[in-house]
DNA sequence: GTTCCTGCAAAGCGTTTGCAAGATA
DNA sequence: TATCTTGCAAACGCTTTGCAGGAAC
């Protein structure tokens, strides 16, 4: 099944009206595979010479994170918020300090420190928010010869 | 050692002119003992008859951040940032998705992983931000009676 | 006296909202 | 046709900034 179809099929589910604009919204994020601000989608939007509204882009964001098929994020020293598509898999990001580029890995450390935290805290942990802060491989080598 | 003097001298260490404002917030950090936002801190100096003008908070901390005497921190669906004391103790927090309560656990499972994800994605870890969301002890108990 | 800090007012920026026109079902 | 979606313009809330007066060193 292609992205156009996918993401056709997801709207549908969740009894949205498939519009042009919550089609491409969606593809690109697909697409990016990894979290984007409203802003990036509309630049490329623009790109691909869609026109389309910054508000409507924020209004289909907030509607398609109701409907979790997308998921909000924030990171930190991150003044706009990120969105995701949602794929259903855990998963955390890597985050570098010099080029900000955002990597995801899908392993996660946490599942068995969660009941210890739940039992020790009182605290009923529904879910985490993890990310590791650092320089990717590329800026680890700029970073040898400057 | 007071607080008042404990934050005099790590104003003074940092270079930096000791104010009265700047003596306030700090301590009002270390009482608070969690993340507040500049608005909460405006607040509770309000509440204490010291007027101040928001725009010197925000200055304010920026500076205590910059020297690293305070932490900058965002959390999702919080729109403000939140500024917390840096006591130089690593921890992680528990928030609380009803209440929205601030708990902060200073142990941490993450030292080993670090190492491995070092290794396997060549980056490297400088810092990493976790954050547990859930439900504390007293929203539980008032959801099984609702 | 010099440098840094602060209050005030205004602007900046990301995001949200009201409303009328337009598209989907 | 009824309902939902969109573009446009304006407003909103948090944060930053310019500038002149004031405080710390």
């Amino acid at each position: 099944m292609d992205n156009t179809s996918r993401v056709t099929t997801a709207l549908r589910e969740c009894h949205l009206k498939v519009t042009k604009h919550r089609v491409n919204v969606l593809k690109i994020l697909i697409r990016a595979q990894k979290p984007l601000s409203a802003d990036a989608i509309y630049h490329l939007l623009m790109t691909d010479r869609q026109s389309i509204d910054l508000s409507t882009i924020y209004r289909i964001l907030e509607t398609l994170a109701e409907k979790e098929l997308v998921i909000k994020v924030t990171f930190e020293n991150e003044v706009k918020n990120l969105y995701e598509y949602n794929h259903q898999i855990h998963h955390h990001f890597l985050i570098c300090l010099s080029c900000n580029q955002i990597t995801k890995v899908e392993s996660c450390p946490l599942r068995d420190y969660e009941e210890l935290v739940s039992e020790k805290m009182k605290f009923r942990v529904i879910g985490h928010k993890l990310e590791f802060y650092g320089y990717c491989e590329d800026c680890q080598k700029k970073q040898k010869y400057s």
